[in-house]
DNA sequence: TAAATTTACGGGTACGTACACGATGTATTT
DNA sequence: AAATACATCGTGTACGTACCCGTAAATTTA
């Protein structure tokens, strides 16, 4: 460790010497406050772009005082899936990154079952007036009225996991789940033989609702529609997420359909098609989303044959650290951020950074 | 954007009134300076941890006005691959958020064809007295040899991209390789049936040292053997990376054996055994390594079938903020940090972050 | 034209830490 | 007992920026 060899690092101070000011008309300047003479206002900035100022970030937040407050919503982790933990994670992990920066973080979270909850939710938060949100939206009506009253009272917002309709969020960070149903067919598509019948299995309370799944079914048709010779795709909607209502649904598929050889479940409830598959022994490769703990109890057995996941704790870090930018340094962020779609498998799952 | 409200963080300051110290000694004690007695010490430092102080990290490096010096060390882009430009980018990546905080980045480069060019830049590097190194190695023999050296001279260096054997870095950050060829093992293993045969192609022009190349193997025929029922699996070593000499090669292993469905290549020149498949019109499938701009365009085409990346621009992106952790905040980085095996094929490359 | 007001600007202090220097006190030496 | 050495500690300044406050100059009003 050596002693600075200054590259003459111009600051604040070096500017006032060079415009015959003081430091204050300068900071008067730059953020351009009032109280600063047109033709001085003029002259500073001029020099401020010959020498190309970059403000010192560490001094000017160890200057302002202010404490910036984010809150978060996301669902809480049920007991049916673990899933939205992970965000969590990663709102925890960018939590203890800022605090350093005089940064508070104040998670919330709903039943992903109750929109009552969701709603609650959403008015306790903007009574605690805080400066920026991020939001994990499941109820569309409700979320996209929620971002019309941010938008209103002015309070920049980011989205996780899932966009709104007509969304004008500072940033969505997260899947685009047309093309995670469209890579899974790819997948599928080295695994069938023309003869071969493919399976889709929506498993939700609300299928219509949730989009979610309807768009990854459409990703993976899309892909086998524009092939020339696709196998035979056949789908089941589960809408009781209960053991015992998927098992007898999919023993009915299976007792009236032969030559499934390819399933594919659209959400991270693939383990328990799993369970099913390994208890009736049935040979298929199975592809389903969603790097969580029941999910990998079947990868490891090699019962579940790909997961396709999005870095959910990625995706709930990158988004706090967008509204981060945006509201300490005025950063906009790219208005979409589409995550990666990484393909798990057993061989490569230990080493997987969800 | 809220006024503060101060929850009363206590700084060096507030530990001083409450020892009855000046705010000098309470430095002193902490960094555990000389010039403090022992019990005056220990009372300080007793306060410290009851107040769980945790210094401003904003306000530190502001003081302190060191600047650090990190040189890195990598491969020179060629005009055979253009690989080393990524981990370039995540230095460049590196650099530029570090500027912000005191750090020089030097990056240096060698010729990966040029044991003496190595040599040479290693030597120029150790002139320039850097308090940190990064270093992608390529020579085996010279590297350990230099990383003795820094060893001696006390000067931290990280690696990345390959291990070095009994490496006493300060950390690895990188692909383990054996894993990566099993991975590729296990893909393969999905697309071939028994009858099949698999060809391993290894191209590069000292195999023996560049023992890359024989890790994956390793791991790709490791799977297979676990198998009860595998596919055949031949190989051939490439030593001349001209277009004509690999086109040959190829054609003679293609004449010799029939039935060969799966090709892995065992590097990132997958692009030039794309090129000679797509010329003869063979119908195979290829794995390769590498997402670089001569893949991509095969990948597009269907030719080549799945990428394995280990994220190269990350791989240098971590080594450095390791070595920036360590040498600001004394943090001991683990000593191996295994990248993650990404898959990377026409349906998700748009998606994936290099 | 003098007074009142507004506008423009400089000076000073604070943020939390590091470090040089100087001022104490205590122990050792002559 | 005085002189010296040394250990211990406090004070002051600096890092780069923000912001408050006071004052001088420019402008308007009486």
């Amino acid at each position: 460790m050596r002693n600075k060899e200054r590259e003459e690092l111009v600051g604040i101070k070096e500017i006032a010497r060079r415009a015959n000011v003081s430091i204050g008309t300068v900071d008067r300047a730059i953020h351009n406050r009032p109280g600063v003479a047109k033709k001085t206002r003029e002259h500073v900035l001029q020099i401020v772009s010959e020498l190309d100022y970059q403000p010192n970030l560490l001094a000017q937040r160890l200057a302002t005082r202010k404490t910036l407050r984010i809150a978060t919503l996301i669902p809480i982790g049920s007991a049916e899936t673990s899933f939205w933990q992970a965000p969590l994670q990663g709102i925890e992990q960018a939590r203890t990154e800022l605090s350093q920066h005089g940064i508070v973080i104040d998670p919330y979270f709903y039943d992903q079952d109750s929109i009552g909850s969701f709603v609650e939710k959403t008015g306790i938060i903007l009574q605690s007036e805080p400066d920026g949100i991020l939001l994990a939206p499941s109820f569309i009506e409700e979320s996209v009225s929620f971002s019309r009253t941010c938008k209103r009272l002015n309070i920049p917002y980011v989205l996780i996991d899932s966009d709104l309709p007509n969304n004008e969020s500072l940033n969505y960070t997260g899947p685009d789940l047309f093309d995670s149903g469209y890579l899974s067919a790819h997948l599928a598509s080295y695994l069938v033989q023309p003869e071969d019948k493919i399976l889709i299995v929506n498993i939700s309370r609300e299928i219509d609702g949730h989009h979610h799944l309807l768009k990854k079914e459409d990703g993976f048709r899309t892909y086998f529609d524009k092939q020339q010779t696709a196998p035979a795709i056949r789908k089941i909607d589960i809408r009781k997420t209960d053991v015992e209502s998927i098992d007898n649904c999919l023993s009915e598929e299976f007792r009236d359909t032969t030559g499934i050889k390819v399933v594919f479940v659209t959400n991270s409830r693939v383990s328990t098609v799993a369970r099913y598959l390994e208890k009736t022994e049935k040979k298929v490769l199975l592809i389903g989303y969603d790097y969580i703990a029941e999910n990998l109890a079947y990868l490891k057995k090699g019962m579940i044959d790909f997961l396709i996941c999005q870095k959910p704790v990625e995706q709930a870090y990158r988004g706090i650290i967008a509204l981060y930018q945006y509201l300490a340094y005025g950063i906009v962020p790219p208005p979409k951020e589409f995550m990666p779609i990484d393909i798990v498998t057993r061989t490569n799952f230990h080493v997987y950074r969800n």
